[in-house]
DNA sequence: AAAAGACTCAACCGCGGAGAC
DNA sequence: CGTCTCCGCGGTTGAGTCTTT
């Protein structure tokens, strides 16, 4: 393949026919179109040929997949499905094909140009490096309750359920391990704080929050649910920089992330930094 | 109103896996 | 086996659009 001074043409020598790069005209869309109606799709090669494209099988299959294709939606994500992605992206990384499968309608594209631009941009601001630790339990414990929250503000209003998970088809194909358990976000988020195992007990006083264990105590976290029971993986936790401890937001974390909270005089564990960063970029998104 | 900067997202690229020969 | 082709995936780019100054 050799590019020519023309940006948008792609000449190949051996069979000397121009291909076309750069955006597809509505005259391309239409052929496309009108030939996987004929045809199907798939053979991606061959079809771009017989259809009389001049572009390449490649090229044809993401504008197909990405664009063209009828049961892909429009719009904005919705709560449910940023969610969504967030708890898939959790358990599988980068795996933005698989991600996909569980959004109907959605393209792996798009699901990655929504982490990309907005998930790693959160990170960004925050200073965080996106995928550590800590921007992991920072998603985990703020940003997940936020868009249940909305979630449950938006159902509010048309729904007395909840999640309206059965009515969603962004999460009709969530696998088992990840479906929420049905009413668990009805809860008053206090309810849900997180609780702390501290393999250090001397330092767990300077830990904002409470050991769940005993269960009775009132220190209310604001924000942080338990997603444990989504399956969020362990994997890539460093063990070794401080003190480990496991908190119920599903993240084994260790001491430095704490600076992110503060403690009020009648010791009432608030959100500090970053819950307020993310919080209001919650907004945004 | 205009310029600069930030953002979005469609499209391209390179790579690796699968299957045919 | 090795080679070739096709396909699909994840990373990246850059033109167009939007927002801010």
């Amino acid at each position: 393949m050799s590019a020519t001074a023309n940006p948008e043409l792609l000449v190949s020598n051996e069979e000397e026919t121009e291909l076309r790069r750069g955006p597809w005209t509505l005259e391309e869309d239409s052929l496309l179109i009108h030939y996987i109606a004929r045809h199907g799709e798939g053979r991606w090669n061959m079809l771009a040929k017989s259809a009389g494209l001049k572009r390449t099988g490649k090229s044809c299959r993401l504008r197909w997949l990405n664009y063209l294709k009828p049961d892909i939606k429009r719009g904005n994500l919705t709560p449910q499905e940023q969610l969504l992605i967030l708890e898939l992206h959790s358990k599988w990384g980068n795996r933005w094909s698989k991600i996909a499968q569980h959004l109907p309608g959605r393209t792996d594209n798009e699901i990655k140009n929504y982490w990309r631009t907005r998930v790693q941009k959160q990170a960004r601001q925050l200073n965080i490096e996106s995928g550590s630790d800590r921007f992991i339990d920072a998603v985990r414990c703020f940003w997940m309750p936020r868009l249940h929250q909305k979630i449950e503000q938006n159902s509010s209003s048309s729904s007395s359920n909840i999640l309206n998970y059965e009515n969603s088809g962004a999460n009709n194909n969530v696998p088992s391990s990840l479906s929420p358990p049905q009413g668990e976000f009805t809860d008053t988020i206090a309810e849900n704080h997180c609780s702390l195992q501290f393999q250090d007990q001397t330092r767990s006083d300077q830990l904002p929050f409470e050991n769940d264990n005993n269960n009775n105590n009132n220190n209310n976290v604001n924000v942080c649910y338990n997603p444990i029971i989504y399956g969020y993986g362990m994997e890539g936790v460093n063990l070794e920089e401080f003190p480990m401890v496991e908190t119920s937001c599903g993240g084994i974390s260790n001491y430095s992330q704490f600076d992110y909270y503060s403690q009020s005089s009648e010791n009432d564990w608030v959100l500090n930094n970053m819950g307020d960063a993310l919080w209001n970029n919650m907004d945004q998104m």
